[in-house]
DNA sequence: AAGGCGGGGGA
DNA sequence: TCCCCAGCCTT
């Protein structure tokens, strides 16, 4: 029997990771926000970074959300970081502090989706609903020649009627964790390993070669470009910061003074006039970087940072203000900002 | 139903 | 260069 293979296979072959070595709700559920969009060895880290700092779920909870997402800084989504922590006050207020151990209350908490109650529900706590993810997506397809696309709005509940289907009798546990783990590790996107694979038998794909039409979409991605222009004030030891706001990019991280344009328009000379009308302040130096490109999955950023040494601390008509470098350190920033701190105020 | 949201690694 | 990763939320 085909889920039976596969469960089977799984067993053998399983990785050992971390958070399969636990059946407390909290950790799993940390591991599951953490690796939506992610290869596990990009969470990894970050999994073993959040269990350290908050063991519990009252732990997250009452952490500043600046503090969460300090430590979630690199791996992108941020948004998940922040539902994840709102999530966390949920289970306090209203569950009580008992982590909800059904799918249904699994949905309700902040940042969790059909996917990721399920393989809650499934993973701590043995109910038989059945994952659908990228790996399942591409595994059924490839098994059964699946012609619908999977962007396409009804292909949710199609593959998850099949994988609902397969999973009668199995372990909800193994089952959903072993076509996952069949995806990553064997059933790959390019060049799927099927030699390895312990139902090539009964693979459509496999038998007709079509591994690659597998599985079809019928979206294809726009990029947009955004051209940012970083102000970085300075005075000695003190930079001038600004949180960002809560619904784009980056939402709520800590940048420099930014003018975005359309395009690369930008002038320095000009903008200085706009933010000094009436004259302005004393300048050390002012340095300007290299040209930065930040590529994102639906974006294409260029952004360039011109650090002005001040003479004495302005005050900025904008929400902002100078605070120590050292607290600097301690706010969390996009990866592009690191980055520029990385070739260049490091060095001061 | 579609758009927005990160960053990195592999082919 | 393109793909896509243990997806979800908002509009």
């Amino acid at each position: 029997m085909l889920a039976k293979k596969i469960a089977d296979w799984y067993l053998k072959n399983k990785r050992d990771l971390p958070w399969r070595k636990t059946k407390d709700p909290y950790l799993i559920w940390m591991s599951e926000i953490i690796l939506q969009q992610t290869r596990v060895s990009q969470g990894l880290p970050y999994y073993e970074k959040f269990v350290s700092a908050f063991p519990t779920v009252a732990d997250l909870a009452q952490a500043d959300e600046s503090q969460v997402l300090r430590l979630w800084q690199g791996l992108g989504y941020y948004s998940r970081a922040r539902n994840m922590h709102a999530a966390a006050k949920m289970v306090m207020k209203e569950f009580g502090g008992k982590f909800p151990d059904h799918y249904e209350d699994l949905k309700k908490l902040k940042g969790v989706g059909s996917y990721t109650a399920a393989a809650i529900a499934s993973i701590a706590f043995g109910e038989a609903v059945p994952v659908v993810d990228g790996n399942v997506y591409r595994v059924l397809s490839r098994l059964f020649e699946i012609d619908l696309p999977i962007t396409s709005s009804g292909a949710y509940k199609y593959f998850y009627n099949i994988a609902d289907q397969l999973i009668t009798g199995q372990n909800p546990a193994d089952f959903n964790q072993a076509f996952m783990e069949l995806g990553a590790m064997v059933c790959h996107p390019k060049n799927p390993d099927c030699e390895a694979c312990p139902v090539h038998v009964e693979c459509g794909a496999f038998l007709h070669k079509t591994q690659s039409e597998y599985p079809k979409k019928d979206k294809k991605v726009k990029t947009k470009e955004r051209f940012l222009n970083y102000l970085v004030f300075k005075n000695r030891d003190h930079i001038w910061v600004n949180q960002r706001p809560s619904k784009d990019i980056w939402a709520n991280m800590f940048d420099f003074y930014l003018v975005e344009k359309e395009d690369n328009s930008f002038d320095l000379e000009h903008e200085l006039g706009l933010i000094f009308p009436s004259g302005l302040p004393k300048f050390v130096a002012i340095n300007k970087s290299e040209k930065f490109f930040h590529v994102l999955t639906h974006r294409k950023i260029t952004a360039y940072f011109w650090e002005i040494e001040l003479e004495n601390m302005v005050i900025l008509d904008k929400t902002g203000e100078f605070i120590e470098l050292s607290a600097f350190e301690n706010l969390p920033k996009p990866q592009l900002i690191v980055n520029y701190l990385k070739q260049y105020l490091s060095h001061n």
